[in-house]
DNA sequence: ATATTATTGAGAATGATACTCAATTACATC
DNA sequence: GATGTAATTGAGTATCATTCTCAATAATAT
């Protein structure tokens, strides 16, 4: 997958990579994609339809709610956002075009994120691949547990730095 | 998160295991509940709530939907099952009681699953727990792309073993 | 300028999951 | 075993994110 677009030394930018994909695909670049792109950037880490709907009313923009959802499918496709993580039933989507790829942390007390990169993973997922001769487009690595100050708060020993106590029993399959 | 149960030197079967997670909480051991166990231990690899419905009246229980998805937050909470994947809008459960963790090779194309245990995994979210001071819970790392079928239907190129070509981009953040 | 085809907004439809409430039942205690 | 209490159930309704429908409009190629 090829997620950075050049012309000349340049990195096109969000909308011009849109344009771009658009016009690949024979498809319309309408007022409405113009002013979805112009709120998706301006969003935070991580957000829902909602959020685009939100901000697209901040930028006085009337683009409906119908079109936002028929536009992430063009979003994702062109390699701009991707969905992340589900969270209460929502989908949530972040911008990954010009990113660097990363993993998350995600609290499952106070619901905080925290994100991190690690060179091991994709490592790791070369010689997964390999191993079942399957070719990656994406992977996603979530460690679900508690944040520090949830940890404290709760009053969880954290014995991240102790040898593991585990019981010795064999598991099916 | 302890996910075995013993009782001398026999491991708790699953009906058992839940029985004994209700009682530590006064909660109800119901015929309803024990059907839904029932059901459980017979299903496929990953299934979602109307699978488990399915199970029930093949069994000649007329469980209602409303309990089974009363019933799934305690079948999480007590060890037996967890949430995989999802997979279009619908949430895949699957059985983790006495089961060894794996992660997933999901085929984009034709929906595929493939398990995989790397020991790795493990040992890297050891790693990044204790870079951030997080105490996890649980981990799931989803690798999405093309199964070797499907690479062949779609002739997609294989170049796991090559190397390979980076474009030389900065990246923001 | 025209023709073609994609796109839009509005509202209705869908579908998974959660809620409400009255009737029922499990279980601890006597 | 009878009793009281709190948990549980089914049925139906509600919710809420997402998708669909359709007629009106607009972007682009020619």
């Amino acid at each position: 997958m090829i997620l950075n677009y050049i012309r000349g030394n340049v990195l096109l930018s969000y909308k011009e990579r849109f344009k771009y994909f658009l016009k690949e695909r024979n498809l319309k670049y309408t007022p409405e994609r113009k002013e979805i792109i112009e709120a998706i950037v301006k969003l935070q880490k991580h957000f829902d339809a909602e959020d685009i709907y939100k901000q697209l009313r901040k930028q006085k923009s009337n683009v409906s709610l119908a079109t936002i959802y028929r536009t992430i499918p063009l979003l994702i496709d062109s390699g701009l956002i991707i969905e992340t993580l589900h969270c209460r039933d929502k989908v949530l989507y972040e911008r990954i075009y010009n990113k660097k790829h990363h993993d998350h942390l995600v609290c499952i007390n106070c619901g905080k994120i925290i994100e991190f990169y690690n060179g091991e993973v994709e490592k790791l997922q070369d010689e997964i691949c390999r191993k079942y001769q399957f070719v990656a487009t994406e992977h996603r690595l979530g460690i679900k547990g508690y944040c520090k100050e949830c940890q404290d708060k709760l009053n969880i020993k954290n014995n991240n730095s102790k040898e593991k106590n585990k019981r010795d029993i064999k598991h099916d399959s």
